[in-house]
DNA sequence: AGCACGATTAACT
DNA sequence: GTTAATCGTGCTC
């Protein structure tokens, strides 16, 4: 089976839909004309201004206005003075949703991985949204970029779909400051077995 | 002031 | 072996 980039039309339907969709596909990073890539196990769907756990629950902001613009960018971000985030901009234009990438399992470029994540085991590499920034080289220099762009420097491949009998789907994590529903919506999605 | 985190440490079984 | 607590760091609003 042939990969290609993910079109965005994938990306252009109800974010909740795009990140349990997101499982099994694959990340790619382009890092000095070489690929870094892993398979998509986890991620969290982020959606709409009534969203308390969104960024976007602010309005447009200079930080979030890339999740108001079109389908398939990469909306990247920094937080606690140290970690970069990779999100997927989903749904049309104008409406700020994105799903937020919290851990692939590494595939390709596992040397170069490995220097970046120096000293810790494979397991450790990319099993959260700031380590895998770390591991594939994702910066906010990336911010804004076409991930459905098969020549740019980050895209993202298809994969082998995850059936739903090994996908697990859960609250979102790390917001505990929300107040419900936010708090509690089903909008986590982790693949087993990877 | 607070943050969609991660590394380290401490206290457990 | 596990879970809980702590805090660094700098950008956003």
């Amino acid at each position: 089976m042939s990969t290609q980039v993910l079109p965005a039309s994938f990306y252009d339907r109800d974010v909740v839909q795009v990140a349990r969709s997101l499982l099994g596909m694959r990340l790619v990073r382009i890092l000095d004309g070489q690929r870094l890539a892993g398979t998509i196990i986890e991620t969290e769907a982020y959606q709409g201004e009534d969203d308390l756990a969104c960024h976007a629950r602010a309005g447009k902001t200079a930080r979030t206005a890339v999740m108001y613009g079109p389908p398939g960018r990469a909306y990247i971000y920094f937080t606690y003075g140290m970690h970069w985030l990779l999100n997927c901009v989903s749904q049309p234009e104008g409406y700020p949703a994105a799903v937020l990438v919290r851990a692939v399992a590494p595939l390709e470029g596992l040397e170069a991985i490995a220097v970046r994540r120096a000293g810790r085991a494979r397991a450790q590499w990319c099993n959260g949204p700031g380590k895998l920034c770390q591991a594939l080289a994702i910066t906010g220099a990336l911010n804004g970029i076409d991930l459905c762009d098969p020549r740019g420097e980050l895209f993202i491949e298809t994969g082998q779909p995850v059936p739903e009998c090994a996908v697990k789907i859960l609250p979102r994590v790390g917001i505990e400051r929300v107040p419900e529903p936010w708090l509690s919506m089903p909008w986590r999605f982790v693949a087993n077995s990877y």
